[in-house]
RNA sequence: GCCGGGGUGGCGGAAUCGGCAGACGCGACGGACUUAAAAUCCGUUGGAGGCUCAAACCCUCCGUGCGGGUUCGAGUCCCGCCCUCGGCACCA
């Protein structure tokens, strides 16, 4: 994924370019044709705070950091195409951003609605629903607000059975993150019901989960939001019942929706006097505001059951309503009986405490008594259908997409407000609309630049006014890999026959914090593209790989807060106060000043250590501690290799042909476990275990440094020289810049990089020998040596096994024999 | 509450399809080199017990969160729990 260059880069960072580097140098060397490029999502607000701080323009901040990261790149020695680098707060980018949101526009997928919006105080600005995490904004932490705006949208939603449906496609994907987005779309099933309205022609419609309970409607709740509560304000002749329910609708509605939005809320809610006719049986009904309804999910109204639903019923015994059970669960499904587990469970269960919320059979349900859930989900939901009372119908959580930012450092969204001609899009061929070139002025955004906003309009020609919007960044990073296919072509956003030549992505690699936002709105950027006939594909990514972010220790003194590690003296005391520090393992962040600086670790030990350290240090895909001591022992093993290779190097000069037909014993000991370990470090690479690929490696050094160094006059110089090549190229995705050197001294001249990758020979992974478990009921109680040829004969193998024993099993009885080719024999034995 | 990941030495972690638990690395301890230290190199390193004057070797038992089960054999499979991390959460 492209960075936003937010400014100084930790080693915590690197993660994520080393683990993309050292595969594309792997692929690169297997002979793929490796696209490998970066650019920079370089829109956004830090770098409007940091040019408020700083008095200077966001463009330069984003630049300066620019610069900087290109250079740590450099240092990690990552290969990236720079010919294709992108930067998206250039207008030959945002462009198409533009270019987009006009075709969007056109087809529906972008529109403009009033909403209740997430805005954030701190930032200034609305947020979409993806970026508002426990009530706070996602980049500042503040406690987001509700309120009724005005604002641009993607209808994301258009997409959502997609989008959930394809999840099943994306075999390569992370469950995890499958699952973060499946329930972030959260499909429902349920039937839509139209309740009657007392004294009204008007309906009250309903979703529900649960048709099935509908006999058990006790009472009605719709939230402060419904229209219909304007409506009966209105309506209502009592002025002290009226005045008494708008205050009831006002305080719900001060509360806020994150409040009212956490569960432990206790539930309100406020009699309307109006009833509603159940559809079903025609009976009357309550109506209630209450402030667990929420207006966003649904039809903002639910009917409410308290024996089937645990909210419900809370609610009901609060304002003293019938709790009418409809639902017996005490009848296990037929499902059940059908397997046989009836008897096996016992029979009818003791009936389970209301309320009840699973399954059951039907009771005091009319016509429908005696069906189970299942069946009357269905019947109930066609009777309905068939009266046009209500009908079957799919909801989900997902929210559109708001794309408005009240901000400057943004793409300007291409429309004109026009008071005659209402809202009209910018001509594409004058596009970019771009952001003006001003003196940046702080925190105030497009609508305080009137030469920016002040136009005439396309149609009418009359004066107008630029939306002074821009959009949420993440319509950016939504397309970028495509743009990176053809990154200089001006007439359009990307080359489609290349693009779709290309795409989708094979292999992209990411933080697990893209989960729901980015990685969510690239696939429905995808989709809208491929409705548009702009590229042939349905999903962006064809595999991702989430790795883990990587934590130092922090020290907090309760006085002085953060303390920069290298401060901490005499223990665990705070340097300015002597306090005792609390220390804590985070991941690594300014704010919490536990970073290491790369630039520390490349001075002392080398990039190499830098990059081996971070693909060893554990499980690439898990959160891990970053310590000194595991760089140290990186370090240290490079320079065993580096010494190892050259203390030989020189003496490896005509060598003479490799014949593996004459190896002694021991040579045939180095020759396998070296294609063993080729084996093994190609394999892993491929699952993205590069622990274990470098542990590999580390093996084989420890044999050749055992071989090399256990009768040096005799070593098999040939044999030798191959296996440090091998040890070479194996090592040099992992630590470029040592193992070029030392293939070159290994006497090769053209770059590692350009080398094929080694293929191990099966032939060779075997020895001539092998040692065979003897277990006696299962516990190794001896082994034995056998020649390879004879390690898969069942029949030899009990035998020797059993004549190898026989004095430990003497007197007992053998119940019988396991065996099992290549690994072990077992002997069952009785007393 | 729902969904998902995970619990293995002092630590990070290995362990194909159910087949020698603890690879590799860190740390620790002992030794070599050194006036000394650092660096480097060699050795030991899950626990308890036995064998032994002592050690090596060898042997026995226990041991992968807890309790059951399946199996000749379980870190791995099944059932029931506990803990932990992450996501969602009054979503009808």
């Amino acid at each position: 994924m492209f960075p936003y260059p937010s400014g100084v880069l930790h080693v915590g960072h690197g993660r994520n370019y080393i683990i993309g580097d050292a595969f594309a140098r792997y692929k690169k060397m297997q002979g793929f044709t490796v696209l490998n490029p970066m650019g920079f999502d370089a829109f956004g607000l830090p770098a409007e705070n940091a040019a408020i701080e700083n008095q200077t323009h966001p463009r330069e901040w984003t630049i300066a950091n620019i610069e900087g990261m290109k250079r740590q790149f450099r240092e990690w020695g990552i290969v990236y195409d720079w010919d294709r680098e992108i930067r998206t707060c250039e207008p030959e980018y945002y462009k198409w951003n533009q270019w987009f949101f006009l075709q969007f526009y056109k087809r529906g997928l972008a529109y403009r609605a009033d909403a209740i919006a997430n805005w954030c105080p701190g930032c200034q600005t609305v947020l979409a629903n993806e970026q508002v995490i426990d009530g706070r904004c996602e980049r500042c932490d503040s406690p987001v607000e509700k309120r009724k705006l005005t604002q641009w949208f993607f209808k994301i939603t258009a997409y959502a059975e997609q989008l959930l449906k394809d999840l099943e496609k994306l075999e390569h994907w992370p469950e995890r993150v499958k699952k973060m987005q499946y329930n972030w779309i959260g499909r429902s099933e349920g039937v839509e019901i139209n309740f009657g309205l007392e004294g009204s022609q008007k309906k009250l419609r309903v979703f529900t989960t649960r048709p099935d309970t509908v006999f058990g409607v006790t009472f009605m709740a719709i939230a402060p939001e419904h229209p219909l509560v304007e409506e009966f304000l209105a309506a209502e002749k009592d002025s002290q019942k009226r005045a008494e329910m708008g205050a009831f609708v006002q305080r719900v509605l001060q509360q806020g929706e994150i409040a009212r939005g956490a569960a432990t809320v206790e539930k309100e809610g406020f009699f309307t006097g109006r009833y509603a006719i159940n559809p079903i049986n025609g009976e009357k009904i309550p109506i209630y505001i209450a402030n667990y309804v929420l207006m966003e999910y649904g039809t903002g109204a639910i009917m409410g059951v308290p024996a089937h639903d645990a909210r419900d019923f809370e609610f009901a015994q609060k304002y003293g309503l019938e709790i009418r059970q409809v639902i017996d669960g005490s009848v296990l499904p037929q499902a059940l009986r059908d397997e046989g587990r009836w008897e096996s469970e016992g029979g009818p269960a003791a009936p389970p405490p209301l309320p009840y919320e699973g399954e059951g059979r039907l009771i005091n349900s009319g016509e429908f008594t005696g069906l189970t859930s299942e069946e009357a989900f269905r019947k109930i939901g066609e009777f309905l259908e068939a009266r046009g009372l209500g009908c079957f119908a799919v909801k989900y959580k997902l929210r559109d997409w708001l794309i408005s930012r009240q901000r400057y450092w943004g793409t300007p969204i291409p429309m004109i407000h026009c008071e005659r001609c209402g809202i009209v899009p910018v001509p594409e061929s004058e596009l970019p609309v771009k952001l003006p070139d001003v003196p940046f002025i702080g925190k105030k955004g497009l609508a305080e630049i009137p030469q920016f906003y002040r136009t005439t309009c396309p149609q009418c020609k009359g004066p107008a006014k630029r939306d002074t919007d821009t959009m949420d960044t993440f319509v950016d990073s939504s397309w970028y890999f495509l743009r990176f296919i053809s990154p200089h072509d001006d007439t359009r956003p990307f080359d489609p026959e290349a693009v779709n030549r290309w795409l989708p992505v094979d292999q992209y690699v990411g933080g697990v914090e893209h989960a729901i936002l980015h990685l969510l709105y690239s696939r429905f950027f995808t989709k809208a593209l491929r409705d548009m006939g702009l590229v042939n594909f349905d999903e962006p990514f064809a595999r991702l790989f989430t790795q883990g972010v990587i934590e130092h220790l922090a020290y907090r003194c309760p006085k002085h807060n953060w303390i920069h590690p290298s401060e901490v003296r005499e223990g665990t005391k705070c340097p300015h106060c002597g306090q005792e520090l609390k220390v804590d393992l985070y991941k690594m962040s300014k704010s919490k000043r536990n970073t290491i600086s790369p630039q520390d670790v490349i001075d002392q030990y080398g990039a190499d250590t830098e990059r081996l350290y971070t693909l060893f240090m554990g499980p690439p895909e898990k959160d891990i501690e970053w310590t000194d001591e595991g760089v140290r022992g990186s370090f240290r093993f490079l320079n065993r290799v580096w010494n190892l290779v050259l203390s030989h190097a020189r003496k490896l000069t005509d060598v003479g042909e490799l014949n593996s037909m004459q190896f002694t014993a021991r040579e045939k000991k180095v020759w396998q476990k070296l294609h063993q370990t080729i084996k093994s470090v190609t394999e892993d690479i491929e699952g993205f275990h590069f622990n274990t690929a470098v542990s590999a490696i580390m093996e084989l050094t420890n044999e050749l440094t055992d071989y090399v160094t256990e009768r040096p006059k005799q070593i098999n110089k040939a044999l030798v020289k191959c296996a440090f090549d091998n040890l070479v190229l194996l090592l040099s995705p992992f630590t470029p810049f040592i193992c070029e050197e030392l293939w070159r001294r290994l006497g090769h001249e053209d770059a590692i990089l350009e080398q094929r990758w080694p293929t191990y020979d099966p032939q060779a992974l075997h020895a001539a020998e092998r040692e065979i478990v003897i277990q006696i009921n299962g516990k190794v109680r001896d082994r034995m040596v056998v020649p390879a040829e004879i390690s898969e004969d069942r029949a030899e193998l009990e035998r020797r096994a059993l004549a190898q024993i026989q004095s430990r099993v003497n007197e007992k009885k053998i119940v019988k024999v396991i065996v099992v080719p290549g690994r072990l024999v077992n002997v069952v034995v009785k007393e």
